[in-house]
DNA sequence: GTGCATGCAAAAATTTTGCACATCA
DNA sequence: TGATGTGCAAAATTTTTGCATGCAC
């Protein structure tokens, strides 16, 4: 998926809610495309500012919660960091976290999702999303 | 497992690393094992205020830490609420969030829990400790 | 033109840190 | 007594909010 297409949807959420399509939020959607993996609020920020096109703290934090709510991105906490991730043409993942060097693996595992997918049946729930995080130690950092 | 058990194990784990036994852990320790369910630092301090045997947040912050370091605390992050649960004679579970009235049940299922430790195996992570969030719509919220 | 959004700065909320004093072993 | 912990207050973070101005429709 492309970085166009992905804006397209972001402009099809807002004309639907009658929100505006704003440059500020253009630019801060299209930053969180662009980046790989994760970014916090903070990080966003800095990108924008260095690609000249800066957007305020408050703005950010307002773009990246109207684009969860949107169902275009995610949002996790992990160890006090508020991530978000592109949540659009990247197959929804789980996460595993090296608690020594800090890295973030990504995987998927189809059984595990089934499982997910029971226990909510089981409990009565209505799944809406979920998360998992699995902190261990990393192949590298448990070799040395 | 009663309180006194709890508190015994967190002297052991001071003791062993040369750390001081103190009032003021003593009582955190001792307020976090009485908490039902999850806390947060501030509603901790509260208690702890509220039953004349207060301690600065400080204090509460590097108590629970030093629980969560001996194994005797578990502490996760929601919706940027920070809680804290005592670890012991409770049994490890996952939790079920309703996004609507902001219930958390727990569950506990083993074939799930069986399929994390394949993919720790899988992918060469030692594990430490993990944790699934289901947010959903609780039987509840969705019946009415 | 009207209304929503932005940016700024101030505020809030949460957690950490420095330091003098108190406490524990 | 000497090392470690506590409390306080200040600081550092991180995120939110109020409000005047600026854009989008």
């Amino acid at each position: 998926m492309e970085v166009q297409d992905f804006l397209e949807l972001f402009r099809k959420y807002l004309r639907t809610r009658g929100l505006y399509d704003t440059r500020a939020r253009e630019r801060v959607a299209a930053a969180l495309f662009r980046s790989p993996g994760h970014v916090d609020a903070a990080t966003l920020g800095h990108r924008l500012r260095q690609e000249g096109s800066p957007a305020a703290p408050a703005t950010v934090y307002r773009t990246l919660e109207l684009l969860v709510q949107a169902g275009l991105a995610r949002k996790f906490v992990w160890n006090d960091r508020t991530l978000y991730e592109a949540a659009l043409g990247r197959p929804h993942h789980e996460h595993l976290l090296c608690t020594r060097c800090g890295r973030i693996a990504e995987f998927h595992d189809a059984p595990l999702e089934e499982r997910i997918a029971e226990v909510y049946e089981e409990r009565g729930f209505r799944p809406t999303s979920h998360q998992v995080l699995l902190f261990g130690i990393c192949p590298e950092c448990s070799g040395e």
